[in-house]
DNA sequence: TAAGTGATCTCT
DNA sequence: GAGATCACTTAA
């Protein structure tokens, strides 16, 4: 799976470089926790495009999110950053770097001021930790159950606020 | 634990 | 057009 290959990855944004510690996956026009999961609207279209491309949308009246689409053209998916190192928080890591609206749609490439480096770090399964995703009950049991969120288990990485999953 | 906040989607 | 909802955070 894709989202869990992203995490001991670099998010690169104006020259700083922060490893992903935390993401998590929606899959396909089935999945009732994605944004696709009732068709192709101009919010998420860009789901259903390319992928390595940004989408990023605004919640709650007031945050930001970061996501990078992974499916085949015509297949609905996409991987939500949710942390990086120091960050915890999807809306807390888009507003320290400084996403916003403007890159949605772009490619994540240096040429848009953010992109994706692998500097060959590997993280051991056994350091990987799957949970159920963040802030979906409303997809219901079958799909918000499902443990598609990954993230790194270091008690020295993301101190500040590891804990706050059990929280949900 | 609840309120804040506004874009987006669904239904009139 | 109106109303509900929302892949969250913060302060209490």
């Amino acid at each position: 799976m894709v989202a869990e290959n992203l995490l001991g990855k670099f998010l690169v944004r104006d020259g700083r470089t922060f490893m992903i510690t935390e993401v998590e996956a929606y899959d396909g026009f089935e999945d009732k926790a994605s944004h696709a999961s009732r068709g192709e609207t101009p919010r998420n279209k860009v789901m259903f495009g390319e992928a390595g491309v940004w989408y990023v949308y605004f919640v709650y009246g007031m945050h930001h999110m970061l996501n990078i689409v992974t499916g085949a053209e015509g297949y609905p998916a996409a991987v939500l950053i949710r942390g990086i190192e120091g960050i915890s928080g999807p809306a807390r890591l888009t507003k320290s770097l400084g996403i916003d609206w403007q890159m949605n749609e772009q490619k994540a490439i240096h040429a848009s001021g953010l992109w994706i480096e692998d500097r060959g770090i590997i993280i051991p399964k056994n350091r990987i930790e799957r949970t159920p995703r963040i802030g979906v009950a409303y997809a219901g049991e079958e799909w918000a159950g499902k443990p598609w969120r990954f993230c790194i288990k270091d008690r020295y990485l993301n101190h500040d606020k590891f804990s706050s999953p059990e929280n949900r």
